[in-house]
DNA sequence: GGTCGCTCTGTAAACGATTACAAGAACGAT
DNA sequence: ATCGTTCTTGTAATCGTTTACAGAGCGACC
């Protein structure tokens, strides 16, 4: 009833588990004995257990990637790019999403030990110190996608986003905008903190005062248009607007519209990620390359290296953004 | 240097490792011997192998979706309905992606076999004889979230494109359309076929001619465009067009708008899938919900009860479409 | 007090592969 | 003919768990 196990093979084949093992790996073996096992294997259907398999060799040629949401394009850019490097280096690339809390993120890394895979890269929304411990305790590599503490000592790559906010201003300030706003994420998150305190200096930089801000209770073009609403109430005198990531950049378009007010005439709209989504909406959106393919592929070579020499000492790489301009500004 | 196994988790407890397994399990055991393991399970930092484990008790608890094209929303909606069912029956979700290619498909299924899920959902672009004999030979449950034959006997859940195409044609007659084009995703896909037949009934069925249809290249944005390009230079005669999925109408919907022409004023535009993007662009899309988000729950449904009961008959599922109407309309 | 029954724990046999080791065969050289 | 070398194959140990089975301890009942 159940599938044939290796031992069946040798039985049918008439010689011994040793053996087909050995034609299986191409490990050397006569030209009569590889015959008969290929016939076994092919008459029987056999397919090798991949758990028994990993148990025994200690890998499973599998990587995982963590991320928090599917939802958001620039994982999918991301997702891409870690999975043509995995591919290529023999290894299959699963897929899981943790949510936005922390302590599904730290749960996922410790269940990750010891089996499930041969190591993760996970971008978290959120750190903490459990997350990091976790990460350290893992007895597979994990490299981190975004921003951990160096004295964490472990592998990551990361956006510059204040340069990526620098980008940014420069560029609304040369379309001779003056008066901008900021729509951010969750503040408590990675990425939030990151983007405020980026925008912040940029403006001091061209001595500019913020004009608003909003913070979003999510990264989503739901949480969007919310938090849209809230700056198109309270402080309608801006002419610029920089958005923490594309989807909130395309929730406040929303808003922007229902308003009567025109991107980019009346505001100028810049978002961050530069995902698919910002080619995609209308107008198109000028947005903040964050280098989010690249950021996956480093992050997945760093991991293929971690594989490699486990003693290696921990790569901090940082990717430097650019700006997509398009017709939003 | 390696991790702590069970049996250092016996000694340092002074106990068995049976002892140890079933306090792990929760199975019946004195008090201090569940302190003194637990303690001992704590001081190590031991965490079971998950191979090991499921090598012996035959599963995995990791469940599998597969899907073309993780850039296409319409698989984001079914991926988090599916990963809602599976993680409230204690699966693990995992996604992995599997390219345009059938063959693919054909080697994910072959791989799946024995181990590295129990089961999977997999909806795929294109069906050969080859797929559906890789999925009835797989030992593992799989569902298809697509349409394959009755007759290869396999649980399937589907969408049903004829009556959506009928709903986007009655919608649009009811706007005062006539002059109906289709932008139809690849013809050798399954959904691709499904739709071409589902539109040319839904016109028959209103006594309408076909006013253009064209053929992108694939399921993508990118592709939308240039077979919008086309679109609008062969035939200009049309007052709306329904394009396959949403990815392709947005497409389209650029082409439209470098042409000069109003949407809906000028033409009246209806996506398929109902995915997020439709909300996300502007206008907002009129689109055909296809239930994917049904679908995948269905599917995750089906699923589960195949992996409790391999023997029940096989399930075919059809998911009814409504219409979400939107401002391209 | 002896026997029964119950609960708890330990020993050892799986699960299905890989692989170290040893034994046997083949073959050429002396 | 004998010996040594090389090549091929088989036997059995191993990976880290779970679990069937048996033994030990102990209270209760006749």
């Amino acid at each position: 009833m159940s599938r044939p196990t290796i031992a069946a093979v040798a039985r049918a084949a008439g010689v011994s588990v040793a053996s087909v093992s050995r034609v299986l790996n191409d490990l050397p073996a006569t030209e009569e004995m590889v015959e008969r096992v290929r016939q076994a294997v092919a008459e029987l259907g056999y397919v090798p257990d991949s758990r028994a398999r990993s148990l025994k060799v200690g890998r499973t040629f599998q990587l995982t990637l963590a991320v928090a949401d599917v939802g958001n394009p620039v994982y999918v850019t991301m997702m891409r790019a870690v999975e043509e490097v995995v591919s290529a280096a023999g290894y299959r690339l699963v897929v899981t999403m943790t949510g936005p809390d922390v302590v599904d993120e730290v749960a996922l890394v410790r269940g990750m030990a010891r089996g499930y895979a041969d190591g993760l890269v996970i971008s978290p929304l959120r750190v903490d110190d459990d997350l990091i411990k976790s990460i350290q305790e893992c007895d597979v590599p994990v490299v981190v996608a975004g921003n951990v503490p160096a004295r964490a000592g472990v592998d990551t790559v990361r956006a510059n986003s204040p340069k990526g906010m620098a980008l940014a201003v420069e560029h609304l300030v040369s379309r001779g905008r003056r008066r901008i706003a900021f729509l951010n994420g969750p503040a408590d998150t990675v990425p939030g903190e990151a983007r405020a305190k980026g925008f912040a200096d940029a403006l001091r930089a061209h001595k500019l005062q913020p004009v608003a801000a909003v913070e979003a209770t999510d990264f989503t073009f739901a949480a969007g248009r919310v938090a849209g609403r809230q700056l198109l109430e309270g402080h309608p005198g801006f002419d610029a607007v920089i958005a923490a990531n594309d989807l909130l950049a395309v929730g406040l378009m929303h808003e922007l519209a229902a308003a009567g007010l025109a991107v980019p005439d009346d505001v100028a709209l810049v978002g961050m990620d530069d995902s698919e989504l910002a080619e995609q909406c209308f107008p198109p959106l000028t947005s903040v390359n964050l280098g989010s393919a690249e950021r996956g592929r480093r992050a997945a070579e760093l991991l293929l290296a971690r594989i490699e020499d486990g003693e290696r000492s921990p790569r901090r790489i940082i990717v430097q953004p650019s700006l997509s301009v398009r017709r939003s500004t």
